[in-house]
DNA sequence: TTGTATAATTGTACCGGTACAATTATACTT
DNA sequence: AAGTATAATTGTACCGGTACAATTATACAA
């Protein structure tokens, strides 16, 4: 493991396990320094890490500071992009719909950038957040990138098995979303009732190569999904 | 003005003036070092910086690659946030419906980190992208720190302007969003129906120095509001 | 007490370097 | 043509350093 990833994870539990507040000041960087042994230069990768993360905020000529919002029940948005991690206590369940490989459509070949003869994965999900409805997920998942994969899998955590098992580093994900009405198949799975307010989320998901390999639509729960993004500057 | 900041600028100019598309190719990284000549260090921190807005990916043993999604109409989440810039070649125009000082109610200070009897400038607007109605939006601004606004401030930018003329720098800021289904006041602004879907966003912005100065409500309006969010690694 | 100049603190910009792992190109074999 | 070892390419991790601007603390004056 890295360096600074480990460092910022050690300081990120300590934050956790102290339950330091917003403006709480953490120790200054030649502190930092000496206490992990560590270079400058190493120490501002970790402490960058966890600036873009939301969780500090650094201010120069005076220290480094802790940064936390205040909204109990609010997810972020991009930890219930396909990770069943960083919800915090909270449980993330699913039911398979169906789990099949089929050719895919003019729409997804082209999100995914394939041919509409290859293979993909169709995984369709009901997920849950405590056991309360959140979510149906239909997804597509490139088999020549991930070629095996079973209702366990599925039920699971699929983003962690083809991190772990497969070896592939995720690099990044183009999200488009929109506000809408449900349909009659998804209000229905999701116990509401054609028409009622929706949030949509589209993902692309690419390889660190670039390659996208799983295209994804989320219709949430609109009762039940309310997400907080925490941003940073700069903001020129 | 800084380097990397500068040579950030120049690279995303380059792409955009060249059209560059997914997957191309940009000179590599001591090729850019020569060309700007700068240290590698900086070179690394500018194309930091445009990896993080999603513009382009790196791949090490390989290079450095565009970055670009291929949905037009989509805006940014982030450059609807207070921003008049970055919405490419749309147009943000606003009316307003009030501009007050006023005291703020419990929620509001609450959010703002200000006792109920300091003075916070209320706004009202509604926003139009290419005259098409957007959302509306209510803000509050802490008086102490951002002493003066005007209709005319207002009607443009305000974050432009407490920016270049106070000279505030602003750090970051949380966003809390959820669907729902409109109210009177909102449909009859918004030209839509009661119980209409909705999207609405509650942002708190923070000083560099981590103190609230904008706390605002932004509710848009469905069918013309699409973003997009260009999401980074690392997924651990 | 209140302001004000001065000094100490502290993170950021930028330089230059070494080592290395991942990728890609090349040469070689079968 | 197709695989396979080898070398060249290329970005990232990490080190250590100087200079500086923003903040905060200190000492002093009004």
């Amino acid at each position: 493991m890295l360096k600074y990833q480990q460092i910022a994870d050690e300081i990120e539990q300590y934050i956790n396990q102290h339950d330091l507040k917003q403006g709480d000041k953490l120790p200054v960087l030649e502190q930092l320094m000496r206490q992990y042994a560590v270079s400058k230069s190493t120490i501002t990768k970790a402490l960058e890490l966890l600036e873009r993360k939301g969780v500090i905020f650094q201010l120069r000529g005076s220290g480094i500071f802790v940064r936390r919002h205040n909204r109990p029940g609010y997810m972020s948005l991009f930890s219930t992009q396909g990770f069943k991690r960083n919800l915090g206590d909270r449980v993330l369940t699913s039911d398979v719909l169906d789990l099949s490989i089929m050719k895919p459509d003019e729409t997804v070949s082209q999100n995914l950038g394939i041919s509409t003869e290859a293979d993909v994965y169709h995984i369709e999900r009901i997920r849950y957040v405590d056991g309360e409805l959140f979510c149906v997920e239909e997804s597509f998942y490139v088999k020549e990138i991930v070629p095996y994969l079973n209702r366990e899998i599925v039920t699971d955590s699929i983003f962690d098995y083809i991190q772990s098992a497969l070896g592939i580093t995720i690099g990044f994900s183009d999200m488009y979303m929109q506000v809408g009405r449900l349909q009659e198949k998804e209000a229905r799975l999701l116990q509401l009732n054609i028409g009622d307010p929706t949030l949509r989320i589209e993902s692309i998901f690419h390889l660190s190569n670039g390659t996208p390999f799983d295209y994804s639509r989320i219709t949430y729960h609109y009762e039940h999904s309310q997400f907080v993004i925490q941003a940073n500057g700069p903001y020129l």
